[in-house]
Order: C-alpha cells, then structure tokens, then sequence
DNA sequence: TTTTGTTGTGGAAGGGCTTTCAAGAACTTA
DNA sequence: TAAGTTCTTGAAAGCCCTTCCACAACAAAA
C-alpha cells in the first residue's frame, strides 16, 4: 500500500489539514512545521495520488488530443510541440487517433462526460454541430488546430498568405504562365488555396488559364494524396499542347504524384516546369520540393498553452490565431542550383 | 453539475449500491430493479466519472506509452495498433513522447508513483538497470517493444531471420558478390542484423568481402540515418576499384542515403547494383526500396494484449514474443522490373 | 487585565464510486 | 406453520485527497 498523507500526518505529528497545506505550498504554515512535514514525506518517499487529488480538486491536469492518423508526420510534429509543452506544464496528455470524423464523434461522445479531462484538443477535422453544441453546452474548453469553428478558438494556418509567398516566388523568377493543381474543392484548405491564388495572380497582372487550373475530384483524403496529383498532371499533359512554365501544388503529397507524372513524360523540373507546394511534409525534403512550411510543433505548442489559459481563467474569450506559413526553397523551383533533384 | 448514482438512486428509489451493482453488471440484482436503473440511469444521461471510479476500484483503465519521437513512422503505426486496441478494450492511453533515454527516466521518475496509469509500455529504448528495479520494486506491469530486457514481457523482431529472409533474396536472384552496410555496431540491431548477415552468407558458402562490409561510427541515431549511408556508400566506393553486385543495407534510411551517392556515381540500381534494406518505413515506396516490412500496427496491438493481460493476471509469467520481418519486393533489388525508380 | 485580532492548526466534510455487512424479503423444507 | 435458506437490497465504510470551519495560541491594542 501506498503512503498517504496520513501517514505523514502520524509521522510528522500533525494533522492531515497541515499536510496538505504544506505539500500545496499553502502560505499559512509555519516554517517549522513546513520542514517537519517536507523531510518526513522525503523519508517515506511519498507521491500524492493522481486519482484522489483530481476527485478532490476536480481537476485533473490532463488534456486530450484527437488526431487523425492519416496526418503523419503533422501528426508527429505537431504532438511533440504540444507534449513537450504539456510536460513543462506538469499535465498529461491522452491522446486519441482517429481515422475519420465519424469516429471522433464516436469517442467523443463516450469520453466527454467521463470528466477525465480538462480540456480537448481537436486536430485537422472538421467539427459537426452536434459535436459543437455538446462542447458549448457542457462548457468544456476546447481548441481546434488546423481547423476552425465560429464558437472555438482556433489555430491555423494562413493559407492566403501563403498562396501569395509561393506564387509570388515564382512570379519573382520570371514566370508568368503559371499553373495550379489543387485538391477537392470541398475541403475548405484546397479551396482556399485556389481562390488566393486566383488572387495573386489578379493582383500581378497575370491572365489566368483555365486549362493549367485542375482540381481533384477524388474523395480519399479530400484529393490530398499522391494519386490525385498523379492523376492531375495527367490531365493537364493531355489537355494541352502547350503548358504553363510554373506550378503551383496545393499540397506536398501531390506534388510527389506530379514530379512522377511529370518524368513519365520526360518533362524536366525545374527546368521545363517549376513546381511549389505546400506543408513541408517530411517527404519533401527527399524530392527537394520547394514548398510551404507550416509551423507545426509551434503550432502544438500554443494550442497547449490556449487550452489551459481557457481552464485557468474560464472568462477567456475566444482568441483564433493565425501562423503563416515560411517558403522553403529547394529543388523544384529552380532558384537554388546547388539542389539536384532528388536531393542529397 | 453532473449526474452521479446518487441521483440515479433516488430517481428509481432504490440504494445507490443497487445502482453500483447494476452499472457493473452484477448478477445479484433482480430484472426489475435492473430495467429501472438502467432506464433511470439512460434518462438521466449518466456517465460514471472516471477518477472517482478509479479510486475505488484501485485501477486507472489506462495506460502510458512511452515511445521515442525519432522513430517516426514506426511510432504512428505502432501507437496507432496500441491506441485502437486499447479503446475497444475500454482503456485510455497516455503518450510519453521522448527524445532520448535520459528524457524517458526523467519522466518514468516522475510519474511512475503517482499510480496514474495501470501499466506502461516503453517502445525501442533501452532499459537502464536503475529503472528496470523500480518497475519490478513496485511491481507495474510493463511491456517492451521493440527493445528488449531479461526480467520484462517484450515483443521484438527477429533480425536473424530478417536478414537471412533479405540475403537469401538476393542470393536467390543469382548475386554472389553482396556487400553490407550497417549502422553504429553499439546499437544491437545493427550488430544483430550484421552478424546474421555474415552467418547467412556462410550457409551459403558465400566468401565475405570485408572490404564491402560497413559500418557507421556515427552517433546520431545510432548511424540510422540517411547521411550514414551516404557516407558508408561514399567509402565503399572510394575503398574499392570493384564493387559488389548487391548490398544489404541496415535500414531503409540509410538506403536512402545510399542510393543518392550511387546515383552520384552514375551507378544505377538495380542494374548495376541491387540494394534491399530493412524497417518498411512509409519513404520507401516512394525510393521503391525492396525491404523486410516489421508488423508495427500488430507489434503495438500485442503489447497492449500482454500488457493488460499482465494487469488483469499478475501472476502471468513474462513471455517474450518475436516477430519475422515479411519481404517486400520493389524496385531497387531488381526483381520486379515493372517497378520503375523512383517508383510510381 | 481584558478585548480584539492574527495566525496556525486539527479534523470533519465532501468529492463519486465500489464493496462489505447486516437485515429484510422471498423462498424452502419439515 | 415454523424454522431454516437463499436472494436481494440499503446503507455505511473506505479509497486519498482538498478545503472549510472552528478553535487554540499568541500578539497587539484598549
């Protein structure tokens, strides 16, 4: 059996109350009684259970995060950042993978009375209004990364601006036919996408071909895959005769699709074409893809530190951040000639 | 405030230990009071709150994962096996991600006591002396994965058979002359999977070359790493005016690493050599590596199964479970000549 | 000296559950 | 019908902590 506060109580000669007292740091203790208490707990190696302090306070400094799985490596990165922060923090994290919405709404709905945790960290998926409600009804704080909802705070990412980085590196190397491939147009980052840079394009003067913009109807991971890439430079290769100088990609992953598309054709990048993406994923660093970086540990970082500014001072009010992502300049554009591709 | 059995117990009119009984399915318990409860306990929307319940009963239903953040890919598939278990199992999981050995005691320092969790799991680190006692002291159930130790449950892959599996691939394709490249001997994979590799070779009465047989000095990671391959290649090629027909390389990233210094050579794979590797990280398809694929999603599923049959059965002796790598023909050991590389 | 005010302290109550215990209810059996 | 069993049930005790309340001890003010 463990050793409890009573038995420092015994040991040390007070009561219980004082014990407690002195083991939260209560001011109210004498400086006697206060090493009396600490050098007893010390000799009986004492810990204090997790279980009944978070019966007592109710609270219980911990925190979930529901991630999908299919992120990766954001996945990774981004846990890290808000683990590490957690840890300083002296909170723990349960954390639940998921692969769908269907099934965040499954656990959420178990797991949300339970009150095992303070507050939820919901990553990258969209949240229903059922699940909303539940949140707001049960008062539970809750912030959203990667995604956004009118009623949470959030962090994200600006894709506009980014679209506006990216496009305008390449509009900066000369090129004025520019192409975009994004995803399907119903997730909301690959809509996003193409209307920034619509955009920019618009803002340099540059006309737009229809023909060079393609977007994805695929409905595995919204389009953002390498098929879908794949399938997109395709179509673009067989639409036209003539092709744009540049591309713009709407994520990393279809990028690797394209550059594969784009060798079958023995068409040279970035020499006949110039590719940037998006997302940084760890891939791109070994196709030397030139790409949007999202600040993910960051990222995780900050939605740790929101989610206990939202439990320690429940008056908080909403507060929805925004990161822009940073260009990464390797291979695909062109400007760095020191990078073959792949890369080393 | 939330609904508690007490409320129930009023509702239904009956004794809150008749509520308790019928929640944990108790057989004593008449239908008729059984229905009422139950229908109380749906009316009122009940959920059994999770510390107050772990406090009585003594058990958590949770349990840590302790995995390193280097690992990657490996930590997603194992975590993801480990996590889906759990949760039809109706436990919780607290992840511990770590980036060195030093981080791991730290923590386990820390948290062990606090009577947190039910049981642990510690992915690929390996056990210090210090730790190890403490975990037997207090007698917490605790599963390895992907490491190994005398006195603990753990699930691991068979490197001999791993290797024996790759080389005799190779073998089988005709090659004669096969090099190896490893990573850091003092890591026990890599000693593990070379001397497998020399014992194969002799089976075969194969002569060994040691000038094609290297290993890294590097420390980060152990050499596992892209840059040690490089490196490695690099020698190999600089060391010798003949080189050999195939290499067996100690893991996939190093194979990586691998493949760009042959490419700088103009050496092609697999034509002039073929290459398999080891680890089926998720970059390999797109290198189109010929790899030994570990059951990472089954790895974490099984730790999970042992780890709560450890708690749920504490006299259960410690058995120590093995995995066999399965073969994954790409592109790079040359059988599968519709496999383009990079591949498609 | 008495009164008022501080400060430190012990212990009960409370948090929500499980489990034990004793007693009442419902059955047997003679 | 009485005595003896077996079931079912309500309530108390216990899990380990925090916090509130009341009181003792002492210092300062009257």
């Amino acid at each position: 059996m463990a050793v409890t506060i009573y038995d420092i109580a015994r040991e040390a000669k007070v009561g219980i109350g004082t014990v407690s007292r002195v083991l939260n740091n209560s001011p109210k203790v004498t400086d006697g009684t206060r090493e009396k208490v600490l050098s007893v707990a010390k000799k009986l190696n004492y810990q204090p259970h997790a279980f009944a302090q978070a019966l007592a306070r109710k609270r219980s400094n911990t925190l979930s995060a529901i991630i999908p799985f299919f992120t990766n490596y954001f996945f990774i990165e981004v846990l890290q950042g808000a683990q590490e922060t957690l840890v300083s923090l002296g909170y723990d994290l349960i954390i639940h993978g998921v692969n769908s919405r269907e099934q965040m709404e499954e656990y959420l709905s178990k797991s949300l009375k339970k009150g095992r945790v303070d507050g939820t960290l919901i990553f990258s998926l969209e949240l229903s209004d059922s699940v909303a409600k539940e949140f707001l009804e049960k008062n539970i704080p809750l912030v959203l990364v990667d995604t956004q909802h009118p009623k949470f705070t959030s962090i994200s990412v600006d894709n506009f601006e980014g679209v506006r980085i990216a496009t305008e590196h390449l509009i900066n190397l000369g090129h004025k036919k520019i192409g975009m491939i994004t995803a399907n147009l119903k997730s909301v980052p690959a809509k996003e996408r193409l209307i920034g840079f619509k955009q920019v394009m618009q803002k340099n003067n540059l006309s737009i071909n229809d023909r060079f913009i393609l977007s994805s109807s695929q409905t595995k991971n919204d389009g953002f895959s390498r098929e879908a890439g794949y399938e997109s430079m395709k179509q673009m290769l067989q639409q036209n005769s003539e092709l744009p100088t540049a591309i713009f990609v709407s994520s990393d992953i279809q990028a690797i699709g394209v550059l594969a598309a784009l060798r079958e054709h023995n068409i040279s990048v970035p020499h006949d074409i110039a590719l940037v993406s998006f997302d940084d994923i760890e891939l791109s660093k070994y196709f030397g893809l030139t790409t949007m970086r999202q600040p993910m540990y960051k990222m995780g970082e900050l939605a740790v530190h929101k989610a206990i500014q939202l439990i320690e001072n429940p008056g908080t009010v909403l507060s929805s951040e925004t990161f822009t992502p940073s260009l990464i300049v390797r291979g695909t554009c062109g400007q760095n000639p020191a990078y073959s591709f792949p890369s080393n």
